[in-house]
RNA sequence: CGCGGGGUGGAGCAGUCUGGUAGCUCGACUGGCUCAUAACCAGUAGGUCAUCGGUUCGAAUCCGGUCCCCGCAA
C-alpha cells in the first residue's frame, strides 16, 4: 500500500496546519483538496486575511474550500470525492459524524498534545500557561468528541523553562511533521491499532481570548505572568494597566525572565535594579524586557523609561 | 468613510494650545581621572522638525492634502 497513491483530503487553519500540509506536499503526498475557515477581516482597515493553510494551497494549486459550516452540501461533496484519508490539523471546525464516516481509513487528527491531556482549541497555550515542563504531538483516529477519539500514536516532548509560543509551536511543527506521514503510512498498511484513551488524566482546553492575556497582579505570582507571557505574546499579549492624570492607560509588556527575590515594593510596582527594570509580584520579580504604551511602538524597557523616567514607581494593576 | 494616538540629531522623549533661527535623557566620538574596567568629570559631532502645498514679515508650532507607524473596536 503507498501512501503517495491514496486520495487525501487535508482539513487545517493557522501556521501550525499550514506547516503540516506543506510538508505532506513536499513528501510527494498527493492531497486532493484543502478545508480551511473562511477568510476573516483583520486589522484596522478590516482587510481580509487568508489562513496559512489557504496560502500554501494557493502556492501549490490545490482545490480549495473555505465552508462556514461543514453542512448537507458539503457532506455530499466530500462523499463524491471517496477520499481514503482526511487529515485534520487544527482545522477550528467540528466534523459531523457523516464526515467522519466517509473515508476508508477514517479521519486522523493531528493534535498538539500529549492525549488524554489538553484536548480542545488551545493545546500549545495552555500548556505553556500551565508551566508544564512536557507536552507532545497525538496522531488520533477521530470520533464525534472534542479529540476524545483512540490514539494511533504520541510522542511527547520536553518544554524548556523560558520557551515561548512561537518557540514551542515551531518544535511542535517539526515533530509533527517527523512521525505523520510514517503515521500514516503505518494506518493504511494496517500495521498499528488505535487505543482508546485513558480518561483517567484528560483535561480540556478553550479558545484563546482577549481577557486571557490580561495580568492579575493580585493573585498571580512571577512565574504565573511570566509563564502568561510565554503563552500569549503573540496574541493577545499580556497587558496590563495603570493610572496617571485620572486616567486609567493600558501598558503591554514581556518578560525576559522572572526571580523568586522579593523587593519592598508594592504588589505591580515598576523599579529600576542597576539596569533592569523590574515588576513586583506577590511573590517574585519579573525582569521587564519590552514595554508598550497605547498608541505607541513596542520599546525595549531601557528606552521607554529613558523617555518616560517618571515610569518607575508606578503602580502596574 | 468605525474610534483614537503618533512621525523632532543614532535611540527614547519635550517643545505645538499662547508662531519669532530647536531642548532633555541615552548612545557615539575626544580628552581627563584610574593599576585597570565601570562609574565620574570636561568637551565634540550629529536634525531639510515624515512629506507636499497654503496663511504670515516670520511656521516644528496655524490651515488643507498625501504617505507611514501604533492602540481600541470588529
Amino acid at each position: 500500500m503507498e501512501l503517495q497513491s491514496k486520495k487525501i483530503i487535508f482539513m487545517g487553519t493557522p501556521r501550525f496546519a499550514s506547516e503540516i500540509l506543506s510538508d505532506l506536499i513536499k513528501k510527494g503526498i498527493g492531497i486532493d483538496c484543502v478545508f480551511t475557515q473562511p477568510d476573516k477581516p483583520v486589522g484596522r482597515k478590516a482587510l481580509l486575511a487568508a489562513t496559512p493553510v489557504k496560502e500554501v494551497a494557493l502556492q501549490f494549486n490545490i482545490e480549495l474550500f473555505q465552508k462556514q459550516k461543514l453542512d448537507a452540501d458539503t457532506v455530499t461533496l466530500i462523499r463524491n470525492k471517496k477520499p481514503d484519508l482526511i487529515v485534520v490539523a487544527a482545522y477550528g471546525i467540528i466534523l459531523p459524524k457523516e464526515i467522519l464516516e466517509i473515508p476508508t481509513f477514517g479521519c486522523i487528527n493531528v493534535h498538539a498534545s500529549f492525549l488524554p491531556e489538553l484536548r480542545g482549541s488551545s493545546p500549545i497555550h495552555t500548556a505553556l500557561k500551565q508551566g508544564k515542563k512536557k507536552t507532545g504531538i497525538s496522531v488520533m483516529l477521530m470520533d464525534e468528541g472534542i479529540d476524545t477519539g483512540p490514539v494511533f500514536f504520541k510522542k511527547s516532548l520536553s518544554i524548556n523553562r523560558k520557551e515561548t509560543y512561537l518557540e514551542l509551536e515551531s518544535k511542535m511543527i517539526k515533530l509533527s511533521t517527523e512521525i505523520l506521514a510514517p503515521t500514516l503510512e503505518k494506518i493504511i498498511n494496517k500495521e498499528i491499532k488505535p487505543f482508546p484513551q485513558d480518561e483517567e488524566g484528560k483535561s480540556l482546553t478553550k479558545m484563546v481570548k482577549k481577557q486571557d492575556g490580561k495580568i492579575n497582579w493580585q493573585n498571580q505570582n512571577a512565574k504565573e505572568i511570566f509563564n502568561l507571557y510565554r503563552a500569549f505574546h503573540v496574541w493577545p499579549k499580556t497587558y496590563a494597566f495603570f493610572e496617571k492624570d485620572n486616567s486609567k492607560h493600558k501598558v503591554t509588556l514581556t518578560f525576559s525572565d522572572y526571580k523568586d527575590e522579593n523587593h519592598p515594593k508594592e504588589i505591580g510596582q515598576v523599579f529600576k535594579n542597576k539596569d533592569n527594570i523590574l515588576v513586583q509580584t506577590i511573590n517574585g520579580t519579573l525582569l521587564v524586557k519590552t514595554i508598550q504604551l497605547e498608541g505607541k511602538k513596542e520599546l525595549s524597557a531601557k528606552d521607554f523609561i529613558n523617555g518616560k523616567p517618571a515610569f518607575i514607581e508606578t503602580i502596574l494593576k
